[in-house]
DNA sequence: GTTTACATACATTCATGTTTGTATATAATA
DNA sequence: TATTATATACAAACATGAATGTATGTAAAC
């Protein structure tokens, strides 16, 4: 059990990676240790630092398997109409558009229980400071990117007539993109999903309705 | 400079509480040490131990400070109207008093540094794990509580036909709940206040009268 | 005189980073 | 193709620096 292959190695890798979300999530990232980690992944702390430099980079790495993933599909959900691809969402009308991008992401973290506890160790069981904090500045951008992009769908289904009232495509946006962030962050809290995890598709169509003519 | 007053002694227990403020925030709770506490309020371990079981506690009684009278003011402003009470918030309509209580809060935090800080500590410098977990359930409840109080507020907007449309003041209150949720964490993480704080209130404004009819 | 409100000193545990050791995969060479 | 060299992927040991809790000391208040 000592020298491995490339592909032993990354499995390895993985399985490090793997360990971390689930100890993080137990303990919290500040209270976990290397050595934790190790015998999570029933390896030894020579081989979590081969590796990856500390901690931070393990979370890092934990935040870009889940994360990333998710911010591009749902870009992808909210961009501009298609007219070749039938089969995509692009086709639907913009308010359908945010409300299928928003529910497709819950839809994600219910069936994805991995992108799930991440969400969960993002959320609550980490302190954004030092080598944490970029991670915060970056989830912040990510949210304005999308912010725009709903944006931009309030102002094509303005132009379509299919908003209600007066209120502007930015207001709008905001107000979407509030509502889906404390959303998100109630959902992972409410644990035993009594309070929000099993309505919350339910409360974003109610939110979009609210916008529609 | 040893053994002082009983009211020395309150003052000192409350500059321990500030500096844990201050440098919870700057480190994160996790990582600030007792020591790194008592060295800011300028006393020794000491004296942290003697009125204080551990940093939990410490911790909790940060939160006790700042949470609780925000908390205690917004359940008040929803009151149900009181025809008694000419000065207060009670003779505005169902829907001016949801936004006056939302803004409220948002006013608070905008003149009370203080505030600000602790709750900048309990959204993202502080792990929700063991000690600490108990305090997310409190949060949730008092989450709860006040939705319900909304629920109420738009009920009373709904028999009073001040409402637009036709939802359930029961998703109308879910919703405006998350949509502050959301606009709390972003307003604490928005850090240069670009984003949303200098917003916040024309979002809440916007946030209403989306509702009104 | 006793309790209070601390300061100081001590003991222990624990996490981190680094260093060293080592078996094996892989590339180089002959 | 067989041999050798080197880099890889770890395990194990070490050294250091905290952080915690407790125990003890002490001066002033009551």
């Amino acid at each position: 059990m000592v020298r491995k292959t490339k592909e032993d190695a990354e499995l390895t890798r993985l399985s490090i990676i793997d360990a971390a979300r689930i100890v993080f999530l137990a303990r919290g990232v500040s209270r976990t240790t290397l050595e934790h980690i190790a015998t999570q992944a029933e390896v030894t702390r020579g081989a979590v630092y081969w590796h990856f430099k500390n901690k931070a980079e393990i979370f890092h790495a934990l935040r870009d398997q889940a994360f990333l993933p998710l911010i591009d599909r749902m870009d992808d959900m909210l961009a501009v109409e298609n007219t070749n691809d039938k089969t995509s969402n692009k086709q639907e009308d913009p308010l359908t558009q945010i409300e299928n991008s928003l529910c497709h992401t819950i839809v994600e973290l219910n069936s994805d229980l991995q992108m799930r506890q991440t969400y969960e160790i993002m959320m609550i069981k980490c302190e954004y400071v030092e080598d944490f904090a970029t991670v915060l500045q970056e989830i912040l951008n990510n949210c304005s990117s999308i912010t725009e992009k709903i944006q931009l769908a309030y102002e094509r289904a303005k132009s379509l007539n299919l908003l209600s009232g007066s209120h502007s495509p930015r207001a709008l946006a905001l107000d979407t993109h509030l509502f889906f962030s404390g959303l998100l962050h109630m959902w992972v809290k409410d644990a035993d999903g009594s309070r929000f995890r099993f309505q919350a598709i339910e409360l974003i169509k109610s939110h979009v309705d609210l916008r529609r003519k």
